[in-house]
DNA sequence: TTATCAGAATGATTTGAATCATATTTTTTA
DNA sequence: TAAAAAATATGATTCAAATCATTCTGATAA
């Protein structure tokens, strides 16, 4: 069931690129020193809200979604991650615990970097605070953002762009149209905050109206722009 | 009408002790010398979400919401600032159009900082990274926090979220219990995520239950632990 | 192969909150 | 100070979406 995949040194990572582009060889590879690189299985918990902060976490290969938990432990999808992403950066940097529960949404190689080599390697390198930065920002850009639709917009509003945000993270399929990840309707309605029958229903309606396909947990999104169009109508 | 508020030198300013703690004598002393100092009447915007970001604004003295526009032009209340507060680094740093609109609550005290003194301050002061990066975190976190809430929890459970929000940003009165902050019931209803009517409604409902008494624009919330507990109960 | 169980689907019902409509009060400004 | 405008208040109605209740389907395990 395990693929057998090699994870390469940070020197000749293919994701060194995003994050961690300004650092020196030597860095890098002292980066890599200590890290340890894990496998999780689909549906695994990588570390829990609340936990205490103990590494950085950079995503090899996989998808993760980070969810924190609401009244009633109704759990809200708040962001996903994948190939290059790094995980538990804000925590570490901010001394606090995980302010999110992050899990595997298939099955996935993640690498661990220790607190204390990331928060000396930041310390190190100026340039890397700007990164963090920038990602903090664009994280802030999309927390916002998804609060004035949750805020605002219709269930069908917010399926409709719950489907496109996992467009715009996850791709398609070399097809072109087919979402590059499956999850289950209670796993949209995390994102969209709403139920799992309203978003049955509504998914139901999407492929009523041609904009999307449902086949079983795939789907298929055969009218993109249709699919935009409803993000922001009344109907 | 206006206050005369004498605006001291960067060196001087007590807001200093805040984000430009670290920076020494001289480099405040820098930061002073181009600074505008500014007045801004209660209602006027210092800033419009989309506009190209040209300084960092310090708010001396005052209180300031900052907005976003969702669906049909309905604002949506995403954070404010008090004094001491910076607004504007953001976009600075990550070069974008600032993305929100920032209103004075009243009458304010606004000093700004023009674009390039701030980056070359910032790139001086590593230090001053680790200041933006944990004012991003808790920004991230409160934004967080409060997509959940919109997405789960009832009016009235927002309403009173949103009471304890004005509570813990501006305080009280000196009698201890008066919120001292003034906003019209539309305003709240633009934190909540809600209607103008809905939060009338909702309001006169804890005032009903001693929770709070309302006294035109001002609140006074008399039993604090009961709000709280109805913040997320369901009833 | 059947039994078991989780996820998906669908219908019926309820309800919270938006919307619409109109007073009433307060604030602004002419 | 009166007139106009804006904000607050309240009632009636509608509607979207949650909740509740089953049934159907497909996967997994015994």
């Amino acid at each position: 069931m395990k693929k057998t995949v090699e994870i390469p040194s940070c020197n000749t990572c293919k994701n060194s690129k995003d994050f961690f582009c300004n650092l020196s060889d030597s860095e890098k590879q002292s980066l890599s020193e200590k890290k340890g690189d894990n496998f999780y299985k689909k549906g695994q918990v990588i570390f829990y809200e609340g936990n205490h902060a103990n590494g950085l976490y950079c995503l090899f290969e996989g998808k993760v979604k980070l969810t924190k938990l609401g009244k009633d432990g109704k759990e809200q999808i708040i962001r996903f991650s994948k190939d290059g992403d790094i995980l538990g950066y804000r925590s570490l940097l901010s001394n606090e615990p995980y302010h999110a529960t992050a899990m595997a949404l298939e099955d996935s190689y993640i690498c661990m970097i220790t607190r204390d080599k990331f928060l000396q390697i930041v310390e190190d390198n100026p340039k890397l605070s700007l990164k963090v930065i920038q990602l903090l920002s664009k994280d802030l850009k999309g927390a916002e953002q998804h609060l004035i639709d949750v805020a605002q917009k219709t269930v069908k509003e917010r399926i409709s762009e719950s489907l496109i945000l996992l467009k715009n993270t996850f791709g398609y399929l070399i097809d072109g149209q087919t979402l590059n990840v499956t999850m289950s309707r209670a796993e949209i309605a995390d994102m969209a905050g709403t139920t799992t029958e309203s978003t049955i229903r509504t998914l139901a309606q999407l492929q009523e109206e041609k904009l999307i396909k449902l086949e079983g947990k795939t789907i298929v999104i055969s009218n993109l722009n249709g699919l935009i169009r409803c993000t922001n109508t009344y109907d």
